[in-house]
DNA sequence: TCAATCCTGACGAAATCAGTCGGAATTGCC
DNA sequence: GGCAATTCCGACTGATTTCGTCAGGATTGA
């Protein structure tokens, strides 16, 4: 099973953002009741507490979580579910979104592809990224929240103007023979 | 300058990808002059042969590039420029398209995620794979090519809509403080 | 025949990242 | 006041991934 292609598949978020995501999701749960600690998250995601420790750190420098410290403390929302896109959450745990450096919204970015103004590639990129950011802005952590939501109508009024998107429009990579 | 968030960004691509999408636009603009050799491209392109050898594999097993051996052979596209949309091209090189394991078109990734059905976060990762999809299916290898396109105004009649996008919906990252 | 090219497989070295560990600081509770 | 539950902080490691290299074989035009 010896492929060139990376094995992940393009543009895939990192497991940190799964975490985190899913960790702000479960804040969000509990939102209004108080503090939650680390360790009942840990088990009730069955995912590692050191791990989630670190992924609190970027949440809580990007102002959408607080902690209270010593006994009984934890970690809660710092805004109702409703008013955190989850470009936030997800731009907090995994940096800019940008597929390539020539579309960072970072300015310390920019200005690091010579090429800019000069390739017309740039213009994917910077398409690709919008579309990204305006799918993430488009969900709040309320409406992840929900403990289960209808399933084929979209609660949302659909922000974004996905196509239909034939389902047959993509080929499998190259693997195997 | 140590920070835990990821360095390059979320949902970046490879740098495969972009070398991958360079060779095609240069492709693309020999496109009807019979082959080219990969020791021009990586010449004019200033990009070592030796990896674009590698990458092209993955472009002539997708069926979007044709290969002629021997002395003045090459690589030509096998579909004109208009023909190729640019989520074929990325797709060869760096697989599916699949923001999470959830979020996966590939059948082979299919069930992987033991949550699926149960928690809605998968809805956001399959929102973002989407509109992903949309944007690189917007475009075409011959949109890349031209050598200088307008500069504002979109060719393209603006397939997927995105939003305007107010600029600032984006914070930076925690990384100093 | 020769030289230019594609083709194939395997290899090395560097970067990145998931996850761990130990300990210090803070605070509720008995 | 002391104990126990927590957040907080910094550094470390081990594994994976990936960029890029290399050597040599197969094919073909001149």
């Amino acid at each position: 099973m010896r492929t060139t292609v990376p094995t992940s598949g393009a543009l895939h978020f990192s497991t940190r953002g799964e975490y985190g995501v899913r960790l702000m999701v479960e804040l969000a749960r509990h939102y209004g009741s108080g503090p939650v600690s680390l360790s009942e998250m840990a088990d009730h995601e069955s995912l590692p507490r050191p791990y989630l420790e670190q992924l609190v750190v970027s949440l809580r420098g990007a102002d959408l979580v607080t902690s209270t410290r010593g006994a009984r403390g934890g970690y809660e929302l710092a805004k109702p579910p409703s008013a955190i896109r989850m470009s936030e959450v997800v731009t907090a745990l995994e940096g800019p979104i940008a597929p390539m450096i020539c579309a960072s919204d970072d300015p310390h970015h920019a200005g690091t592809c010579q090429r800019a103004g000069f390739c017309n590639v740039e213009q994917l990129w910077q398409r690709v990224r919008e579309a990204i950011v305006s799918a993430l802005d488009s969900m709040t952590l309320e409406d992840l929240a929900e403990p289960r939501l209808g399933h084929p109508a979209h609660p949302q009024p659909a922000l974004l103007a996905v196509q239909p998107l034939t389902e047959r429009s993509i080929k499998e990579p190259v693997t195997q023979p």
